[in-house]
DNA sequence: GGATTTTTGTACCGAACCGAATAATAATAA
DNA sequence: TTATTATTATTCGGTTCGGTACAAAAATCC
């Protein structure tokens, strides 16, 4: 237990209140989502939101880093789980697609790769937020596919590189589709085939 | 010549007003651009823009609506052109990242995969858009991938729809990654290693 | 040349927005 | 109890937003 400190106790559990930040932007978008949005969620009121995290921006590039966080966990499990290469790539697009069609008000897709977008021509933290999240998805598939060959899985000349973006294109693609209201079928489908095919 | 209608003559080109349009569009997104910002980039003001095209949100839906006849027009190229399957699918990836690298302000992307994703979980009829375009790539592609069936260039029992999600994926991945801010060469090597390896 | 029609340009409206300033509250420290 | 500190709650200011009302302008029709 750790020592209360000195002034008023905050009302709020930073690390839900901002959980819940993320899922307002998620919904609506950067600049789709208002201050008011975010106080409403959270439960917390303007003044309050700005001390905890800063600006609205500031808000939405921690929300971004909550999301990779998780990501960077999905990714550390399917690389220490050890399965043959198709199976990981079909553990790794279902986590996706379990996550992209999470939520009570329809699918979701993938908070970064569906929001971050928009506002990357006109903003280059966030485009540089985004671009940072799409390596490190690079980054881990490449791992997984090193590890592949050095299994004997895929062949000895495959391109590892070349084959991880291939796999993560289709990661992005099932975001998108899942957005776009793509029933889990026809995402899964597409998970099966890239599985199947990327090697 | 078309006889002069009887009031005051437009001072603008409809059709180049709302290409201008899709370009602010383009930049900023739905949310982030402003009525001033649309009429500044086309010289309309905005009660003109509100008569010729409707409201800020009809003006998207005819934004994403051009975008997607210059991609059908685009897509109408590479099956009239007869190529092997391989070239076509990197013509068709040439094309699509010399788009989304296109315009003075930075990589663009794709208007439509990039901007109506942030809008499709509130507005239902972005969503409705950007999924008719989606299915419209991949329709395109399932063609692709007949006539290289039937020319022999892929196996018998090859799942053309499945190959062309796949292939689709790849081109929603450049778009991403375009606008994220990855160079060109990234995106050709991208491009060279789906062409090779989905089929 | 006057009436009519269509578009343009200016100005305005209420609402929503972000951020900050200020006051009230609830805890600890002395 | 009193002072101090950190947070909450209310309020406000200035700006921007989307949309519209209204008058001026520029063409055709009679």
């Amino acid at each position: 237990m750790t020592k209360n400190p000195r002034g008023r106790p905050r009302a709020y559990d930073p690390e839900k209140a901002l959980t819940r930040a993320m899922e307002t932007f998620w919904a609506a978008g950067f600049t789709g989502t208002s201050l008011d949005g975010l106080a409403a969620a959270t439960g917390m009121n303007r003044p309050s939101l700005y001390a905890a995290f800063g600006d609205k921006k500031a808000i939405y590039l921690k929300s971004l880093d909550l999301y990779a966080e998780h990501l960077r966990e999905a990714m550390r499990g399917i690389l220490l789980s050890d399965m043959p290469l198709g199976e990981a790539l079909e553990a790794f697009y279902r986590g996706g697609i379990d996550l992209y069609l999470s939520g009570d008000e329809g699918p979701r897709g993938c908070f970064i790769s569906c929001t971050a977008p928009a506002e990357a021509m006109v903003d280059e933290d966030i485009r540089a937020a985004l671009g940072a999240t799409l390596t490190e998805i690079d980054r881990g598939l490449e791992r997984l596919y090193a590890k592949a060959k050095k299994r004997g899985e895929i062949s000895e000349d495959a391109d590892e590189a070349g084959l991880a973006r291939l796999a993560g294109a289709v990661l992005h693609s099932i975001a998108l589709r899942a957005r776009a209201g793509e029933p889990r079928a026809g995402l899964e489908a597409i998970a099966r085939q890239a599985a199947k095919t990327i090697r």
